[in-house]
DNA sequence: GAGAGGTAG
DNA sequence: GATTCTACCTCTC
């Protein structure tokens, strides 16, 4: 199976299509450092909503020990002493990195399948010197011009070319890219050899103790399973990993998904709930919001979720109430959204606490698809109430405007908490770095 | 078609 | 006292 250098001579020009997976080295830190510059060199966390625990770390802080998903309150008592700095989670200025580094990215290939905030797949072609070239332009490139590390790994499919990425970023020697087929093969059988298959894209805790259960325990164990017995045993998916080990492509680059399936828009709280009042307002807010969103997609929903939630850190006096409403016709709409999840509150008992809550929209379609009987159209749509409140948000900011109980200002405890927030750089005006020249 | 189970970032 | 959030896929019933 393994792809010999000699293979490729005998190819038109010695010209192969492979894919190249460019991934930014922990973003969320990298993005604050991009424009804070004394962040450098030094130990960084970013938190979780409500500054709950971390969710990426430098590098720095990586060789402090600190894990993912480590409690800020656990961390924050020797943070001093260790000279370690944590930000709160700023979707904005992360959203807006994201966005440059795809569009930079998008110059070098035609064929980009963003995967997620952080990481695209390219499909690329070249010789394997102009492939490992084109590696380190675009990770040059995505440095100078946004300002973030990238590692880039190469490969003939997506498992490998996932496999490669992650040897770029562990082997500093590499200089951040790895291109698999130009490894000598006894050297990537040496590093499947070492690595335990949970390293692998779409292998978890599950199925790795499985995988040991059989006796599979190394990514080449895997490689050299028969697929069938495979499938057979688990799953097509981990069928398509052994695959693609093997060097067969089986998961094809996609283009942009459009029609989501669902939103969710949900979140825990800095302080418990108690009131069906103040779900009122929460339920609002995130009704508008998913209004909103699925204007920008030019989306309508014909169910609406609303749920929300006690602790389960606290198993006595749980309680998890959620309504289903379908629509009475696929909607946008502000008024019927709010409406919809406002359905929830009977459920509420008073003085429970409730820690999350949120709504789900689903069975999206897109707008306009058929019209509605006359008798059944929307009267706030046709008044474009909808559009109105987004221009009036675009304008003024989030939380200039609102519908009823999401206009109210001022005082909602149960917002997010996020004490350690950067400015927005790159999206508001007044937040624009500020540089000094001597 | 719904729900369970699994996974990713 | 404190432990993220959103979205997808496949399998089973």
């Amino acid at each position: 199976m393994s792809e010999t250098p000699e293979r490729y001579e005998t190819r038109a020009a010695g010209t192969i299509r492979q894919i190249a997976l460019v991934d930014v080295n922990c973003f969320y830190a990298s993005a604050e450092r991009a424009f804070d510059p004394s962040l450098e060199g030094r130990p960084l966390v970013v938190l979780s909503n409500n500054d709950g625990c971390a969710v990426t770390r430098s590098p720095e802080a990586k060789a402090l020990g600190i894990s993912v998903g480590e409690p800020w309150f656990k961390i924050a008592p020797r943070a001093k002493e260790w000279g370690l700095v944590a930000k709160s989670s700023n979707y904005e200025l992360y959203g807006d990195i994201s966005a440059r580094v795809m569009e930079l990215l998008s110059r070098y290939s035609a064929w980009l399948e963003v995967y997620s905030i952080d990481e695209a797949f390219l499909g690329v072609k070249g010789t394997p010197d102009e492939l490992l070239r084109l590696g380190q332009t675009i990770k040059s490139a995505v440095r100078r011009n946004v300002g973030v590390p990238v590692c880039v790994g190469i490969a003939g499919t997506k498992t490998l070319a996932k496999l490669a990425n992650k040897w770029a970023k562990n082997n500093p020697g590499l200089n951040g890219v790895c291109h698999w087929d130009s490894m000598p093969a006894p050297a990537r059988e040496a590093l499947m050899a070492r690595l335990s298959v949970i390293e692998l894209w779409g292998v978890a805790t599950r199925l790795t103790k499985r995988l040991n259960g059989m006796g599979i325990h190394s990514i080449l164990d895997l490689a050299r399973a028969d697929p069938v017995r495979i499938r057979d045993r688990f799953s097509v998916v981990l069928m398509r990993t052994v695959l693609e080990l093997q060097g067969t492509a089986c998961i094809p680059l996609e283009e942009e998904r459009i029609g989501r399936d669902q939103l969710i828009f949900s979140r825990s709280f800095s302080t418990p709930i108690t009131t069906a009042g103040d779900l009122r307002q929460v339920m609002s807010v995130y009704a508008q919001q998913a209004s909103a969103r699925l204007a920008k997609h030019g989306l309508q929903a014909k169910v609406l979720t609303a749920f929300a939630g006690t602790s389960h850190y606290n198993p006595q006096d749980t309680s998890y109430p959620s309504v289903c409403v379908t629509l009475p016709m696929p909607t946008a709409d502000p008024v019927l959204l709010t409406r919809a999840s406002h359905t929830l509150l009977p459920r509420i008992q008073e003085g429970t606490r409730y820690v999350r809550a949120g709504i789900m929209v689903t069975d999206l379609r897109p707008t306009g698809q058929q019209s509605p009987l006359p008798a059944f159209a929307n009267p706030h749509e046709e008044r474009g109430i909808g559009t109105l409140l987004e221009d009036i948000s675009r304008r003024y900011g989030r939380g200039s405007v609102g519908l009823g109980h999401a206009g109210i200002r001022g005082g909602p405890d149960w917002s997010m908490q996020r004490t350690m927030l950067s400015p927005r750089y790159t999206t508001h005006w007044d937040e624009l770095p500020v540089v000094k020249a001597a």
